[in-house]
RNA sequence: GCCGGUGUAGCUCAGACUGGCAGAGCGAAUCCUUCGUAAGGAUUAGGCCGAGGGUUCAAAUCCCUCCACCGGCUCCA
């Protein structure tokens, strides 16, 4: 009899007879733990308890208090979505229907339903969740599997590929329901205490355009609806901090439709909003060497054709006829910056040139791509481009990083990091590649920076890493890049003169720290919930009269605060209303301004997470915001602690 | 681009299913009130009901086309 060798969390080996269970091995751990056993992770995927272990593993035992409880509660929360619905539509045909992050969907076909119909399939949900019914594991042959699939083309194509190598593969039913499944599941559909479906959309079968549209319902389950009031509780919180909502409520930006989609105007307040952005960053751009440039929105298409881009995006590009030439809103800056270079000759002891320009771009994105201003056809980058020695490559990459690193530091904000290397179709040579991609690695390892490798995710040009940040829905979104670029000093013929006289290639670094302006402007009004610091704060202090009397002497203290944005409520509202409307508008201080406050050349401060004080100088409240704003604080202090 | 949903006053939304005078709250303007830490009162103005076409005695409402927005998919130099 063999055996094989199972490695426990805790790096714990055991010896267990080939063959053998999850849930023999949890038992073998102890009793209790075998009772408790609702699944295993194997080599980090989640298996059910049934699966025999056949070699050398890594397991870990999945009771109800492990974090992948939820995605097992949820995977067969799907099954009972998928069995409600095919008690209410019989010719319903089901593909796949896996677990999210949070949640689960099912893409079904062969229906015609609407959110409409939501509710009645969530009532029969519930039903099926009062009949407790049990979910048994039952393994066929493949063959047989097919068999009963004839009529479910989807079905048989997972069997067809998925499947393919196996003999048997594995059924799991409820009541009157079966699925091709791997599962795991949990015991019984009454495990699921908290159920809601929430969305239907659509999508492609296997996320392929040229393939059928299916119908795509997303739901989510909890071990008890108290967790799901708590999950529905904060989604809805989320959709509160919803940049577009804020943005209409706080007058930062708005679309229009007859200016255009996808083209955001910026109102006052989010020009002062993006004045403070375009400051900071030059600021940090020019002590870090850069020199500013400026290139116009519009150019002959002939750049392009130079840079190798129009072949591939002409398509996505606003062109424009001009005396029968053809010119076009720029969709980059690159060309524009490696123009420039080319005006000079230039030495290696010149290099590294760094430039940088606060950049608008147009780009013509799929129509259903368009988002607020998450996804836009007019957007800034605050773009840089390096043009580097090869062995300046790694320093270079390393400092940009270090800027991007201390640009989010400032906002304080959440961010993941992919590094993505050589796609199938690229252009240079095996060893250049190889060089860059241990270099922007290096520079990570370095940093000490958590990330994923997306595997061939690279441009066309050279491999890059992309820093994305979530939105309040929870999609992410690509925001700092540094890229490497060896294509574009080819095609422009940009050279150096080296140390031996010789004529040398310079390497592009592309760099972004905000990505575009839009986007981070997006990022952040979420992040903050409107509340920004008082650094970007459109309107830092609002001062408040307490009577019409007032008016006067608010005039002088803004006169005293007059580094700052400062307004006059001078509405003939009450107090309290003038209040309400000040914290609505989110602003970081409010100052109301009385007869006492008057009579004793003083104010008194609220500041919007509602501290209050009375008798403050003026010149004290004056010389705290400074530093406030100077240090770019995220939070309203001068109240904190006082 | 694909599938589904939505579009009514500056904003948030009712009215639509079942065709018959276009409504409410907030905001705005004017007047009264001059108020002490989260909504004082009154009056008035404000609309090509997304656009175009059709059905009908009659269309915000029913039908068609287009546009825009929302969710997801796909794409993202």
């Amino acid at each position: 009899m063999s055996t094989v060798t199972v490695t426990l969390p805790d790096g714990t080996p055991l010896e267990v007879e080939r063959g053998s269970t999850v849930e023999d091995v949890a038992y073998e751990i102890g009793p209790g733990l075998g009772d408790d056993t609702v699944a295993g992770v194997v080599d980090g995927e989640l298996v059910d308890k049934h699966a025999p272990l056949t070699a050398d593993v890594e397991l870990e035992i999945v009771t109800e208090s492990s974090d992948e409880y939820l995605d097992v509660l949820r995977h067969s929360a799907a099954h009972v979505f998928a069995q409600a619905l095919q008690r209410l539509y019989p010719d319903a045909k089901l593909t796949i229907g896996p677990w999210t992050d949070n949640g689960f969907y099912y893409d079904i076909t062969g229906v015609d339903i609407d959110e409409d119909d939501l509710e009645a399939i969530e009532a029969e949900a519930e039903e099926i969740i009062e009949e407790d019914l049990d979910i048994e594991r039952e393994l066929l042959d493949r063959e047989d599997a097919f068999e009963r699939y004839e009529d479910n083309p989807f079905k048989q194509d997972i069997l067809e590929t998925e499947a393919a190598d196996d003999e048997v593969v594995s059924f799991y039913t409820q009541g009157e329901f079966e699925d091709l499944c791997q599962g795991p599941h949990v015991e019984s559909t009454g495990e699921i205490g908290g159920f809601a479906l929430l969305e239907i959309s659509a999508a492609f079968w296997r996320g392929e355009e040229e393939n059928e549209t299916l119908t795509r319902v997303y739901g989510t389950a909890f071990p008890t609806e108290d967790a799901l009031d708590e999950f529905l509780e904060q989604r809805r919180k989320a959709e509160e901090r919803d940049h577009r909502k804020i943005g209409q409520e706080m007058d930062l930006f708005s679309i229009d439709e007859t200016t255009g989609p996808g083209l955001p105007l910026y109102e006052p307040n989010g020009k002062k909003i993006l004045n403070e952005l375009s400051d900071y960053v030059a600021g940090l751009n020019r002590d870090a060497g850069y020199d500013e440039v400026e290139t116009p929105h519009v150019f002959r298409t002939e750049l392009w054709k130079k840079s190798g881009h129009y072949e591939n995006y002409v398509d996505d590009m606003f062109l424009l006829d001009v005396n029968d030439e053809e010119y076009g809103l720029k969709p980059m800056n690159c060309p524009g910056h490696a123009t420039i270079f080319e005006q000079n000759s230039w030495s290696y002891r010149d290099l590294p040139v760094r430039y940088f320009e606060d950049g608008k771009v147009y780009r013509k994105e799929q129509r259903g791509e368009l988002s607020g201003l998450s996804r836009t056809w007019a957007f800034t980058i605050d773009d840089g481009h390096l043009f580097v020695r090869p062995d300046q490559i790694e320093e270079e990459v390393l400092a940009t990083v270090d800027i991007i690193l201390d640009t989010l530091d400032t906002f304080n904000l959440d961010y993941t990091v992919q590094f993505a290397t050589r796609p199938e179709k690229s252009v240079g040579g095996d060893e250049i590649w190889e060089k860059a991609e241990s270099q922007l690695e290096a520079v990570l390892d370095e940093q000490d920076i958590d990330y994923v490798v997306e595997e061939g995710d690279g441009a066309f040009y050279g491999p890059k890493i992309d820093f994305a940040f979530e939105d309040a829905l929870g999609r992410h979104w690509d925001g700092p890049t540094v890229q490497l670029d060896f294509n574009m000093p080819e095609r422009f013929d940009l050279s150096y003169t080296g140390e031996d006289n010789e004529e040398h290639r310079p390497v592009m670094i592309h760099r972004a720290l905000y990505g575009s302006y839009e986007r981070f402007f997006m990022v952040l009004t979420e992040h903050y919930n409107g509340k920004f610091p008082p650094w970007l704060a459109p309107e830092q202090i609002r001062l408040l009269p307490v009577s019409d009397d007032n008016i006067a002497y608010c005039e002088q203290i803004q006169e005293e605060l007059d580094d700052f944005r400062v307004t006059i409520e001078d509405r003939s509202w009450t107090v309290g209303k003038k209040i309400q409307q000040a914290h609505d508008d989110r602003v970081p201080y409010m100052c109301v301004i009385g007869d006492n406050e008057e009579e004793a050349g003083t104010i008194s401060v609220r500041d919007r997470k509602e501290r209050e004080e009375k008798d403050i100088d003026i010149a004290e409240f004056r010389d705290h915001l400074e530093t406030e704003v100077e240090q770019q604080r995220t939070a309203v202090t001068f109240l904190a602690g006082r």
